[in-house]
DNA sequence: GCCGTTTTCGGCCCGACTGTTTTCAGTCG
């Protein structure tokens, strides 16, 4: 079994977990969860750099116990400390956490006094009324955790930023005609650009004795709701999806966008800070003593801080407060700065439009350039092209071009990477194209080190340009295939590739932590739709959104340069 | 468990909501 990251980082929430449930000190509780965090957010994989005998640089809140710590997982797969402590409580009792309303405190008095290890034996208690027995507990307390434990067994947990987005804006429509409403925003992992998001939080400006909330809960989409204070509330939509709803003062309103934004690691680091300086920050604004600085904007937020104001989608505590302490923010890439698309599919293969259609959305969407890379042949899709069908599809572009105004069609291929790492066309083929994008769409469990000779060799063609969504994960539906990222990144690097950020919602991929090691190696970045429709160019903004949380910018990205820089590029 | 040009000990972000409390603990974000 290979360790990665991530599965390092498990380790850490197992242990805080059950820390937390035998009530061990916060804090510490704290430091593991942090550890999590960190490790995840770390884009090198730390079993293999610790396997190659360098050393694990030092990393914030990792300390010389933990390090080690990280250090035996990586290098046995195993924790001793978890070990221990999965023989100190029951196997399904940290599962019991993750139920709304039930805190560490609370689980351990039910196994205590009740018995309690698993979700169905809680779902018995609060049936047969036993939990209300306790003290502490009432009726209602078992009426919520009863609906708790069925909403976690029917609902998924975070979904796709990209189909959540339109329920979101139209939320957005609804209270901004709720009188008194002066603004609406969402904020959260959402405004942060998140790939995936686990529930909604609104942020709503509004003047005293505005209506919103009431409003809000009474809207026909809510199906629950679970709290609803005079600033405050909270509700399961029809879709098992969770929103928060929170009021805010005019005054208030940047502290507030600040404090609901988050991350939750970002306000706390800006906290400390205040802290340092005499300040106190909370969600309606900064203080000095009794008295309010500043609050009315994000921009004073952070002035008072002497800090420029920070893109949200860098908020992650991952340096960019250091970096904007040194004015040193990156000028993030904009959807503005896109003059083309390298990845779309027409009807040819799995699209479902035409050239012409095509290009003129394309055209429409405001880009300059597109490139056709429809499937090929050996492809799990109908129509894939063969070599005849993509020596067609060469004329006919170069037809259309002739007569198109506004937009020029460059001609390409999505070509599969099979599992030797060949690809399924000759380069005498490939060699006639503008760009060759090459992608993984099968034999996804290879083994890290086949699953990484594949992609080196597939870079290795002389005419590749592009490997499009490098990770092949589907969110929600399928893990990334696991290979040598530093390797493929070196190979990209040396060869002159670029890696796709593909913009479709269940793809962005590369994910945001391998964007910004892209960029610190000087690897370019396509961020591409991977269009199959004429709609699909709408999701670029997601692709983007995930490169600026790799702190990309416009200089980065292959497709922000004009055609004729980029036609220089992909002859190279 | 981490961290430190005021500290190697003693701190560690801050406030809202709920339920069952006669004043607040637990949970959440």
């Amino acid at each position: 079994m290979t360790i990665n990251n991530a599965k390092i980082a498990a380790v850490f929430e197992e242990i805080a977990d059950i820390l937390e449930l035998q009530g061990a000190n916060a804090f510490r509780v704290r430091a593991y969860r942090n550890a999590a965090r960190v490790v995840r957010a770390f884009a090198p994989d730390i079993a293999e750099l610790l396997a190659s005998g360098q050393t694990l640089p030092k990393l914030p809140g990792i300390g010389e116990d933990l390090a080690t710590k990280i250090a035996e997982i990586a290098g046995t797969g195993q924790s001793a400390q978890l070990q221990r402590l999965r023989g100190k409580v029951p196997e399904g009792l940290p599962e019991l956490l993750t139920i709304s309303g039930l805190g560490p405190k609370r689980v351990a008095r039910l196994w205590h006094e009740l018995g309690i290890q698993t979700l169905t034996e809680l779902r018995q208690a609060a049936r047969s009324g036993r939990i209300r027995t306790l003290e502490g507990f009432g009726g209602r307390t078992e009426e919520r955790l009863l609906q708790a434990v069925d909403q976690l067994l029917h609902t998924s947990q975070r979904r796709p930023l990209g189909r959540v987005a339109p329920v979101a804006e139209h939320l957005l429509d609804l209270l901004r005609e709720v009188p008194g409403v002066l603004e609406a925003v969402i904020a959260g992992s959402f405004r942060r650009g998140r790939d995936t998001v686990g529930d909604l939080d609104i942020l709503v400006s509004a003047r005293a004795g505005c209506p919103a909330i009431p409003r809000f809960t009474a809207t026909p989409e809510v199906a629950t709701v679970l709290s609803a204070g005079t600033t405050r509330a909270s509700v399961l939509l029809h879709s098992g999806l969770q929103v928060d709803l929170r009021l805010l003062r005019p005054a208030s309103w940047g502290a507030g966008l600040v404090y609901l934004t988050g991350s939750k690691a970002h306000t706390i680091e800006l906290r400390r800070m205040a802290q340092d300086q005499g300040l106190k920050i909370s969600e309606y604004g900064v203080y000095r003593g009794r008295q309010r600085i500043a609050g009315a904007t994000e921009e004073s937020v952070y002035q008072t801080l002497d800090l420029p104001w920070i893109p949200p989608e860098l908020r992650e505590a991952q340096g960019e407060i250091a970096a904007a302490a040194a004015g040193k923010l990156p000028k993030l890439v904009e959807l503005d700065d896109l003059r083309g698309d390298l990845h779309a599919h027409t009807y040819a293969s799995d699209g479902q439009n035409s050239l012409e259609e095509m290009a003129a959305a394309a055209r429409d969407a405001g880009l300059q350039y597109l490139a056709i890379t429809d499937r090929t042949w050996s492809a799990s899709v109908a129509r894939g092209l063969d070599a005849d069908a993509l020596a067609r599809q060469i004329d006919q572009i170069d037809a259309l071009n002739a007569h198109l105004t506004g937009i020029t069609l460059l001609k390409g291929v999505e070509v599969e990477i099979l599992e030797d790492g060949s690809l399924d066309l000759p380069d005498s083929l490939l060699a006639r194209l503008d760009l060759v994008v090459g992608a993984v769409h099968s034999a996804f469990a290879l083994a890290k080190k086949q699953q990484t000779q594949r992609l080196l060799r597939a870079l290795e063609h002389p005419h590749f340009s592009i490997l499009a969504h490098p990770g092949a994960r589907l969110l929600g539906e399928r893990p990334p295939i696991e290979y040598d990222f530093a390797a493929v990144l070196e190979a990209a690097r040396q060869r002159g590739c670029a890696l796709e950020v593909n913009a479709q919602p269940e793809r962005l991929d590369l994910d945001d932590v391998h964007c910004r090691a892209a960029r610190d190696a000087g690897v370019a970045i396509a961020i591409c739709s991977g269009a199959r429709s004429v709609d699909d160019f709408a999701c670029l903004r997601f692709g983007v959104g995930q490169a600026r949380r790799g702190w990309v910018e416009a200089a980065d990205v292959l497709n922000t340069r004009p055609l004729a820089k980029l036609r220089r590029m992909l002859k190279r």
